[in-house]
RNA sequence: GGAAGUUUAGCUCAGCUGGGAGAGCAUCUGCCUUACAAGCAGAGGGUCAUAGGUUCGAGCCCUAUAACUUCCACCA
């Protein structure tokens, strides 16, 4: 081994090798039980960020976990088209050689499009792998590949055949930029400081006019009506007549709608049905015809007369001077507001009337929904599934089709000669009722999500009969992040119920989002992101998983910087040196099992907090408390193994007594193995790495067995506790006494109990009280000592003059307090009815075993 | 407008069905002790946001308040 922890000299190879041997691959196995679990498709749009890199270390310790449990263990890895965003990217590339898609052409550009899926899901997945994820690359899926591409086809076939798929006419949601629809989720309403235009229209007859208050004046060449309140006092006789429309001087009417608030504004609202989802459905409810004035590329069109071609919000400037002309411009306000923008490029979304494809999805949702309820499907931390109930008990429809050329083409073929139209999973070349060969596709393509909801299936074969299918299926659990339950999780849960009639996972893991140290997401704008490839190239990847998770709790979001891999490298630095200190002591060793030794107190000591160890890291694991976890073991691995086994273990290694150093040098090596295959899961390489120098190693620690506790290896009443309280006073009085560490002292022990603990433990004292000479004393010494102390012993370390008789005095007298509070305390508790009526017996004993103990130890202060 | 979360040491955060407040970093002191100076040993530092309540007992449960965050809906 390297004389220090280098990551980057191992961590590749010892990956190569995994792959190479086909560690990672999964078959089915009928006499295993199952563990399959699907990553959540990363978008082929560019690279890793530490998102993915939390989400798939959360993944990959599960994964190792299992796997090391003995299940036949299937962790299926992909990459997502991302129909809208990669569209995007692809238009953005060809912008910058001075072309637009549609001088390229649909087929070109698609090809174009494969390019990019081929390059950037390659480049993705490449920094993953460097993560040490342990999928199976050789299922490695693709939401466009040939299988799932048919999964995407079949699953539209069949819910179209069965009702739930229809194309209608409605308010969506249009990004001028993407010149596509979204669906209401990819709509996001970002604050905005706009203007309010208070805006007269006169009455057709008579004097005067009513105000409406408007943010949007540009839409108003599409007004078809004006509607007040019904029970609006100040309107309730103008209901029924017109008003005349300024700049387009037409007639509209007033309408009574319960929809406008009489405290909002003027209590008049301009009614445009074509641009505004609520006006629609006002303008629904009163047969108001529907005027569009907004074109695909968010430019007025010829209904807004000599403002046409005008971008709609460039227009404002315009319009309002026409209105200030024209005197019908009351007042203007300044104004906050929210408006819908799209999630990808974050353009002002324009809401329109128009054509889309639609998913029906009341009756969809309903067993989706009830799964959460009866608890079949659960979330951890449980508090999601609100969000996800919440969002689908208030489900409307899903609109699934996007005017994009790249993504699944929806399956709708038209004959263009007698206007028969069906979908089918394989393209229809002739009309199947009058035989024309004239057949036009639907030209837009499906929502990307629509291939994402069917991912735990299609991605095992599915609608194809397979046996990975039918041994994989349902997965497990599905870990994912917040910002994607509605999107994902959701659609996923009532896809799966409704194609394979099972709940494609039994539990939703959620896991935070990364942010800054400040608590910021960390975005492009603030420059504020950490690339996890440079975190892996400085650190190490087991020190960014291990930073990523450690003391954290699962759905919390984590500050982030590289500060924590750092102290995570030097936590993993800390465990290498000692796996080479027991690797250079037990080479060569013969191994026998620990029950073959006769154990004394620190080994008692140092077996039983591992047994402790290995059980609560087995629980804390399987409810996904792996923040937790992994500080245990890194406490353990700290505090008891290295700062005292290790240390003590030097004078059985480099004694003279050889059946003490044949079990010293065992105890090492089981417990650095034990606890080497604890730690598999969060940094799998430097355990393997330390695990192959070894004595007695298996093949590779990946497929070693998970430790379970050992019940013979777990000892109650451990003394060595007792030895450790003596050397840690000792070294506090010196350093009381500013004793540096490189002087040694003599030290006299006076046992207040069993003098056999002290005998065998004293060369430890010695040692790690850094002693010259140690004694044990039958009387209190003569000679002119420091006196500490303990419930156990008292300890004297003769100092001569340098002995400060205030400072000792002090001491003795601070134990005492301390011993009296404690009593007090204990009586107190003891004497209260409630406590010893209604708390845990253990607890009451433990309480009264305690203040005997301590009456004990007063008493003994006070007669020395 | 509806909902959820957070508030614990100077900083970043743990604290698992209620039973004596924890870690890392930072700070101070002393040490290159043959695994580790990326280290070791010692020390200081908290009315667990505030106010009530339940309980023998509350960081943890209940109610209200404040600040911040997020999700959903959305007012023209």
């Amino acid at each position: 081994m390297e004389k220090s922890y280098e990551p980057q000299k191992f961590e590749s190879k010892i990956y190569q090798t995994w792959l190479e041997k086909k560690y990672f691959s999964a078959k089915p196995n009928k006499n295993k039980k199952k563990f399959s679990i699907c990553m959540p498709p990363p978008n082929v749009t560019g690279k890793a960020h530490v998102g993915h890199a939390l989400n798939n270390t959360i993944q990959d310790i599960v994964v190792r976990f299992k796997r090391m449990k003995g299940f036949e263990t299937l962790w299926t890895p992909g990459t997502d088209h991302a129909a809208i965003a990669t569209e995007a990217k692809v238009v953005n590339a060809l912008e910058a050689e001075g072309l637009t898609k549609e001088q390229v052409g649909r087929e070109a550009f698609i090809k174009r499009g494969w390019q990019w899926y081929k390059l950037y899901g390659d480049t993705i997945c490449d920094q993953l792998k460097t993560l040490g994820i342990s999928c199976d690359w050789d299922r490695k899926a693709f939401t466009m590949d040939e299988n799932l591409n048919r999964a995407v086809r079949h699953a539209f076939v069949e819910y179209y055949k069965k009702g739930y798929i229809y194309k209608g006419k409605r308010v969506i949601n249009y990004c001028p930029h993407c010149k596509s629809s979204i669906s209401d989720i990819e709509n996001e309403y970002k604050e905005q400081t706009t203007k309010l235009w208070h805006i007269r229209y006169p009455f057709e007859q008579g004097e005067g006019g009513i105000v409406v208050a408007t943010t949007r004046p540009e839409t108003m060449f599409g007004d078809t009506a004006v509607a007040v309140n019904p029970r609006d006092k100040r309107y309730k006789d103008l209901i029924g007549k017109n008003v005349i429309l300024p700049i387009v001087n037409k007639p509209i009417p007033i309408v009574a709608d319960e929809y406008c608030e009489m405290e909002f504004g003027t209590g008049a609202v301009k009614i445009t049905p074509a641009h505004d989802p609520n006006d629609y459905d006002l303008g629904l409810r009163h047969n108001l015809p529907m005027v569009t004035v907004i074109d695909d590329d968010g430019k007025l069109n010829e209904n807004a007369g000599k403002f046409a071609g005008l971008d709609r919000i460039e227009a404002r400037g315009p319009i309002e001077e026409e209105l200030k002309k024209l005197g019908v411009l009351v007042k203007t306000e300044t104004y906050k507001n929210k408006v819908g923008c799209c999630c990808r490029c974050g353009t002002m979304t324009e809401p329109k009337v128009s054509e889309q494809w639609w998913v029906k999805m009341s009756e969809l949702a309903k067993p989706a929904i009830e799964a959460v309820r009866t608890g079949e499907l659960k979330f951890v931390p449980k508090r999601y599934e609100k969000q996800y109930l919440n969002w689908l008990c208030n489900i409307q429809d899903w609109c699934i089709s996007r005017q994009l050329w790249l993504g699944h083409r929806i399956p709708v073929f038209t004959c263009e000669d007698c206007g028969f139209v069906d979908a089918c999973e394989e393209d229809m070349k002739v009309c199947p009722k009058c035989g024309s060969k004239k057949i036009s596709q639907d030209p837009d393509v499906l929502d990307t999500w629509f291939s994402s909801a069917l991912w735990p299936f299609s991605t095992l074969g599915w609608p194809e009969k397979n046996e990975y299918y039918d041994y994989f299926y349902p997965t497990d659990v599905l870990i994912t992040a917040y910002d994607i339950i509605t999107f994902w999780v959701v659609r996923m849960v009532f896809s799966g119920l409704f194609f394979t009639k099972k709940l494609p996972f039994k539990e939703v893991v959620i896991n935070g989002i990364v942010r800054d140290i400040q608590g910021r997401k960390m975005s492009k704008n603030l420059g504020n992101g950490i690339d996890p490839i440079d975190v892996i190239n400085e650190f190490g990847a087991d020190s960014l998983r291990l930073s990523l998770v450690n003391g954290t709790s699962m759905g919390m979001d984590i500050g982030y910087s590289k500060d924590k891999a750092k102290e995570s490298k030097i936590f993993i630095n800390k465990l290498y040196n000692a796996s080479k200190f027991v690797i250079s002591n037990t080479e060569n060793i013969k191994i026998r099992p620990i029950s073959d030794f006769k154990l004394d107190e620190k080994d008692k000591w140092i077996l039983s907090k591992l047994q402790a160890l290995v059980k609560s890291t087995n629980k804390n694991m399987e409810k996904y408390a792996l923040g937790v976890a992994s500080a245990n073991l890194i406490e353990f691995t700290v505090s008891s193994f290295c700062d005292w086994y290790i240390e003590v273990s030097k004078l059985d290694l480099y004694g003279d007594n050889a059946e003490n150093k044949e079990k010293i040098q065992n105890i090492l090596l089981y417990v650095l193995t034990t606890l080497l295959k604890l730690f598999h899961p969060y940094i799998p390489f430097v355990t393997e790495e330390i695990y192959q120098n070894l004595a007695g190693h298996e093949e590779t620690i990946m497929l070693s067995k998970f430790p379970q506790e050992d019940a013979k290896l777990a000892f109650k009443d451990l003394k060595f506790e007792g030895i450790i309280s003596v050397i840690k006073a000792i070294r506090a009085t010196r350093s009381e006494y500013n004793i540096p560490d490189n002087k040694k002292v003599s030290i006299n022990i006076l046992p207040l109990a069993e003098e056999k603990l002290f005998k065998e433990n004293l060369n430890i004292i010695c040692k790690l009280a850094g002693g010259s000479q140690i004694q044990i004393l039958k009387t209190e010494p003569t000679e002119k000592s420091a006196k500490i102390v303990t419930s156990i012993c008292n300890v004297f370390l003769p100092m001569g003059d340098l002995v400060d008789e205030e400072q000792e005095h002090e001491r003795i007298a601070k134990k005492i307090e301390e011993l009296k509070f404690e009593i007090e305390r204990s009586e107190k508790m003891l004497a209260n009815s409630g406590f010893v009526a209604k708390a845990p017996k253990a607890l009451v004993e433990a309480e009264k075993e305690k203040l005997k103990k301590n009456r004990e130890f007063l008493e003994k202060l006070q007669n020395q």
